[in-house]
DNA sequence: GGTAAGATACCGACCAGCCGGTTGGTTTGG
DNA sequence: CCAAACCAACCGGCTGGTCGGTATCTTACC
């Protein structure tokens, strides 16, 4: 049927954007790096903002398949969504390129993201006593996902894994 | 002697991608915004990355002067930065626009960004006790941050200032 | 099984507009 | 009179997207 599918053409340029920055993410390089020209990437994507709006919504479902996992192995909502946000940062593919390169573009692509986080958000204030305290364990994870994102925190530095158990710790705490 | 001076045009210059997003901070519209031609613009900065570049550096000035206040005020270190990111976040121009601008353009740029925040990071490890929970606060203080540059949390939203009064709590418990 | 017809995947040349930066000049302040 | 501030036309390269065509696959009918 289709020798390259969307799914290979959104880590194709991921994969771009990884290596040369967002603003380097051209039509003509996510080509290249697929193997393809340009005419037949746009044959599966007929804009760059509907290329942008898959490479959003491809790592959002990673993150929500992820959570879902270790729910699914006992983990709490919060617990879950923590260490969710954790594997996100490891391997540094996917959503945080996706994101730069979205919020350049266009800001009104980040609506699918932000639908996810207000949906995260609503699951954690119904499930907690200290509704605010388990907010802002979130929140530090998504700060310290920013630290990765600017190229600050590295997923091997010591502090990384101490700050990332002791998160574990204080959410295990809350239940 | 001029009748627009830099830091004019690095106004106009955060106006603009406020206005209409990273991608379209170019040349001719900052030109456009301050009522100069571009020939004008170009005799100030002379490459746009420059003008990137005195962006992030005004923004961060900008925090920095805003945390030194505080501190002058009587909070400790880790109290007047939270309350810095957190002034940052309410007038939502600066910072956040020349971040997105920076990091799509060329992430080198972002490396004033870093050593800001490994500098701040390096103030309040060695300030409290239990470092990594003073790390933690400050991390969800730019969680929130993050939420308000992709347009998730709202400063007006009351979740938001009860987070933020939260923090602010905690971080009185540490000292 | 063969094949004609239609659809789908893909190619590569091309275009129009944008954008960063240059240049050569004019105005303005001291 | 000089230097700094500023202007406006221009250029070359890039980029998103178009277009007309080819190759490959599916379907259906004989």
């Amino acid at each position: 049927m289709s020798r390259v599918d969307k799914a290979a053409i959104v880590r194709a340029a991921e994969e771009v954007v990884r290596e040369k920055g967002a603003r380097k993410l051209t039509l003509d390089a996510v080509a290249a790096q697929c193997g393809l020209s340009k005419g037949g990437l746009i044959h599966h994507f007929r804009t760059k903002q509907s290329l942008l709006k898959a490479m959003l919504e491809a790592a959002i479902a990673r993150e929500d398949a992820s959570a879902e996992t270790f729910a699914a192995a006992g983990d709490d909502v919060l617990a879950s969504r923590l260490k969710a946000i954790f594997e996100l940062m490891e391997d540094d593919e996917g959503l945080p390129r996706a994101l730069i390169a979205a919020v350049a573009e266009d800001p009104a692509l980040l609506e699918p993201v932000k639908c996810n986080v207000i949906e995260m958000r609503g699951e954690i204030d119904s499930s907690y006593g200290d509704p605010e305290l388990a907010q802002l364990l979130i929140l530090a994870a998504q700060g310290m996902f920013l630290g990765r994102v600017l190229g600050v925190m590295e997923s091997e530095d010591p502090m990384f894994s101490r700050l990332r158990e002791r998160l574990l710790m204080l959410s295990a705490e809350l239940t």
